[in-house]
DNA sequence: ATTAAATCGGACTATATACTCCGTTTATGA
DNA sequence: TCATAAACGGAGTATATAGTCCGATTTAAT
């Protein structure tokens, strides 16, 4: 199998979005984060709390406990949460795998390959999670 | 580890880029490929074989026997040989991992990245492995 | 106080990918 | 014809990621 990003960056991308959505109705448990958005308990459960240590969304133990956002939905790009959960080396690795490759030496395509990643660098640095408020319905 | 392409495609396309600099040079062995790639004999060895079976590469077995390009490197995209080792679902799939994400039923970013992956296919389908024959010196 | 509902932590299993090992077959060249 | 060098095939191991399980801890509501 070929991916882009980690499946645990894909539920992390995946809850912040439902959690942005949900934001003004307070915590909001594994549970139902799970139940809405299809995947199992406890791995989504896992994957949140790895992202409160990361201080990118908070938690409350006990009774009417759960997650929500720590930071202004504002001031959280999609990029923040990739580069947290996956690091960048998909934005620095050689496409073509080779360690050596880089400005100084670079691989056959890695002229050809730069842009196409900066753009899509850019575009997640771009695009915060408040622009996915929904108007009517789920944006998920 | 987040991956572009598959460890195994990436050795293809490394392989398949130093047998079309090699290309007069009669059969390279997997060892030779090996140690100029550094790359485990083994390894290469098989995922080769396997470019055998998709008809990319040429082998012969036996005393001076080895690997060869089995196809015109003008008629060869970078795109052919991904497609053929890693499928194309990296160009399909939601980045998000939604399975109900589509042009119908669109992802928050689905409409930002579909550019980006499009440009990032035209560029791989653009780029044939004729285009790195060496002048002087070695492309890898 | 007690109960229920939630996160948290640690250890465990499952699976896919990456990689190795070794014997067999095939062909060449001396 | 015989030794040698190569691909081939099958089976195995290693590792990382994905995903599960369960008990401990915390907190709010009754």
């Amino acid at each position: 199998m070929t991916v882009l990003f980690s499946r645990k960056c894909e539920y992390a991308l995946q809850g912040i979005l439902y959690l942005a959505e949900k934001q003004y109705q307070g915590n909001i448990s594994a549970e139902q984060i799970a139940n809405d958005l299809n995947i199992s308990r406890d791995f989504i459960s896992k994957t949140l709390q790895s992202l409160v240590k990361d201080g990118i969304i908070q938690s409350h133990r006990g009774k009417s406990g759960g997650f929500s956002l720590a930071r202004d939905p504002n001031a959280m790009s999609l990029l923040d949460i990739v580069l947290i959960v996956d690091g960048n080396s998909v934005f620095e690795s050689c496409v073509l795998g080779l360690p050596t490759c880089g400005a100084e030496s670079p691989c056959p395509v890695h002229n050809k390959w730069g842009p196409i990643r900066e753009a899509s660098r850019e575009m997640l640095a771009n695009t915060t999670v408040a622009q996915f408020q929904p108007i009517n319905g789920s944006v998920i």
